[in-house]
RNA sequence: GCGCCGGUAGCUCAGCUGGAUAGAGCAUCAGGCUUCGAACCUGAGGGUCGGGGGUUCGAAUCCCUCCCGGCGUGCCA
């Protein structure tokens, strides 16, 4: 409200002094807080008015100052520096939060809009790891964020239930499994399917060297073929050697029984034999249900639920009518496929010669499906970057068909999460398990928790509350604060420390003020304050900080990033830190100045706790 | 080869549609708890923003080029 009512007022002026409409102000809160409150940035003005900036801003700042809330102006290299009537500041900010605090921070960017969010989806054949989390608490948050901007925001996962990776584990349980199951084992479900699909890669490991060993005809011919790299360079033997054992993973997997046995598993799959049904059920019952005792761990949740058993040979009826209206066509070879060289990518193929559906078949069926079905205008996934280029061909197709919220598709491509040593290697045995990581890291929250009980008093279960809540806001923070299109280093030793830029460090501040506040007690707050006495400058930060929150919920919605939030709450909380340390609250004399403090903590807290709110961390009162 | 993304302090990362002396945390060093919870605060050192050109009143940000790293470039997902 002040932010629009000092646009509004710079709005006049400008029309006043220079006779032109500007639509967008370009008020800025200063990189520098020394310059002043808000900053009018004379050099964009310039170019709507065609005039000097240095010029401009000495004009503006003149008829400026003194104008309702800005008691100054200054003109400094062409920015307008404001500083505002300290009164207006504060009841520009905490009444507000304070009024209806769950809805401070909403802004309007897709006000109305109905859109989708799907993310995790996940491979039902083994657990989840760092790399899954990233994806889980993104999607999770954005759609958190989504909504904060008015959206309506269906969240959907899809489990890959099907096809030769599943086949995998099931082959190996078939084998080796001697009828073991979760409870036998005391082992979660998708733990255990997990241990059968290394099992799987392993025993086809073997079977494949002793295959390479007896036939090293095979080596030569494709040493002939793959001797070079695209530049013609002749390749290291070794490094050969290595390409040829990966490529074997598909070009040789009917060379050996265990290949051949899981194609005719996926044949008699998708025969809808019985017994490998009755098996597929099993196992991936199994791990569906580990998933969700990991997703309501980690706090993430779907409206909507879909499985690729189900959808995978949905898109079929598009492809024909697309066929229909010219946007496909049939090759010779029977292959259907679409051209899109003209929008700078390449052909691709939407339909098999044999008439079987693909990846991308799928994926044109289940997006019209989920559009029609949720009565959506927008979708989005949360998919890692290495389909980027999957999913610009998926979005140019929906605009070839015609679909009118085509325009409102949006992948959102995150990065890969790796170690301080380098990649995850599930050969290496370096994957960091999502359970497991989780749990250790509430291990030592719970430590810590411990140590600052030296009296011991506190329940067990008020401890593993708090440690629980530590352990995801620390690890959810971890993931979120870094830009998602970024690749990213994550070192679990810094996961499990919890000072500095941490999701701990954001809970601490919160907990601080809540007891402060629960100490004061609501009759000591009061319903009203005179928050003219707040004359501090961290207490101006903190205020100022507060009122820059919607204009960050904002940028979040746009640029899909939940990470401005989190950079937003290392900035609050700085700021609130400080005041902590240099502003007495409970200490403070003054009955009417500790009212005010109170007040202004008050919203701090509630600013807080939404923000956080908006990762899908929870705070706590207490810790 | 072509395409996309990245390269910012010793390390991990911010830096909004180009804007003021490039920021934070960790680590290092020096301080602050009989004082509302020290998971905190204060100070110091640490930068050719990968290199080189260009556009601009102004470039970490835009354009060109080169170097380095990652990922794509399937009738796989």
């Amino acid at each position: 409200m002040l932010l629009e009512q000092i646009a509004a007022l710079c709005r006049q002026t400008i029309n006043e002094t220079f006779g032109k409409i500007v639509e967008r102000i370009p008020l800025e809160f200063p990189a520098d807080r020394s310059f002043g409150d808000l900053t009018l940035n004379a050099f964009q003005l310039a170019r709507d008015l065609k005039g000097a900036p240095a010029g401009i801003a000495e004009e503006l700042a003149r008829s400026l100052g003194g104008l309702g809330p800005i008691e100054s102006a200054a003109a400094v290299k062409g920015f307008v520096n404001l500083r505002l009537i300290p009164e207006a500041i504060f009841d520009g900010s905490v009444p507000s939060v304070l009024r209806n605090p769950d809805a401070f921070g909403r802004n309007r960017e897709l006000d109305g809009r109905r859109m989708m969010v799907e993310y995790s989806a996940p491979n039902t054949n083994k657990p989840q790891h760092l790399g899954h989390m990233r994806n889980d608490f993104l999607g999770h948050a954005l759609s958190l964020v989504l909504a904060n901007a008015g959206a309506t925001v269906v969240t959907a996962n899809l489990y890959n239930d099907r096809g030769t990776h599943i086949c995998k584990s099931m082959l190996a349980y078939e084998q080796w499994g001697e009828g073991q199951t979760p409870e036998s084992t005391g082992k979660k479900g998708d733990h255990l399917v997990g241990e059968y699909y290394l099992l799987f890669e392993s025993k086809f490991k073997e079977e494949r060297d002793a295959w390479v060993a007896e036939n090293p005809d095979d080596f030569a011919s494709f040493k002939e073929q793959n001797g070079t790299d695209r530049k013609g360079k002749p390749l290291a033997e070794d490094q050969l050697r290595k390409k040829y054992l990966t490529s074997f993973n598909e070009a040789g997997f009917e060379k050996i029984p265990l290949g051949l046995a899981c194609q005719d598993m996926l044949r008699a799959w998708e025969a809808e034999d019985a017994t490998v049904r009755a098996l597929w059920e099993k196992l991936t019952g199994w791990v569906v249900a580990g998933f969700e005792k990991t997703y309501a761990d980690l706090g993430v949740s779907f409206d909507a639920v879909f499985r690729e058993s189900e959808t995978w040979l949905e898109g079929k009826d598009e492809i024909e009518k697309g066929l229909a209206k010219g946007v496909f066509k049939k090759r010779d070879d029977g292959a259907i496929e679409i051209d899109l060289r003209a929008d700078k990518l390449d052909r691709k193929v939407v339909l098999r010669s044999d008439g079987t559906a693909i990846y991308i078949t799928q994926d044109i069926g289940t997006t019209v499906k989920k559009a029609a079905d949720h009565d959506l205008d927008g979708q989005v996934w949360v998919v890692g970057n290495e389909q980027i280029y999957h999913f610009k061909v998926l979005f140019k197709i929906m605009e070839r068909l015609g679909y009118a919220w085509a325009e409102n598709l949006h992948h959102l491509a995150y990065g890969m999460v790796n170690l301080p040593e380098g990649r995850m290697k599930t050969r290496e045995g370096t994957v960091v398990d999502a359970d497991d990581l989780l749990s250790e890291v509430t291990r030592l929250a719970a430590e810590e928790v411990l140590a600052r009980d030296p009296t011991g008093e506190l329940l067990a279960a008020d401890v593993e509350v708090r440690a629980r809540t530590i352990a995801l806001a620390s690890l959810r923070f971890m993931l979120l604060k870094v830009a998602p299109k970024n690749d990213m280093t994550f070192d679990p030793a810094e996961s499990v420390k919890f000072d500095g830029d941490t999701g701990a460090r954001i809970l601490y501040a919160h907990a601080r003020l809540r007891t402060l506040l629960n100490d004061a007690g609501d009759q000591a707050i009061g319903e009203g304050a005179d928050l003219s006495l707040l004359v501090h400058e961290m207490e101006r930060n903190l205020a100022l900080q507060i009122l820059s929150f919607t204009g960050i919920t904002a940028r979040a919605a746009r640029d899909l990033s939940p990470a401005h939030i989190a950079n937003f709450l290392l900035e609050l909380v700085r700021d609130l830190n400080r005041f902590y340390d240099r502003c007495p609250v409970l200490k403070e004399d003054d009955e009417n100045l500790r009212r005010a403090r109170l007040h202004l903590c008050r919203a701090a807290a509630d600013v807080l706790k939404r923000a956080a709110g908006l990762l899908g961390m929870p705070v706590l009162d207490r810790m």
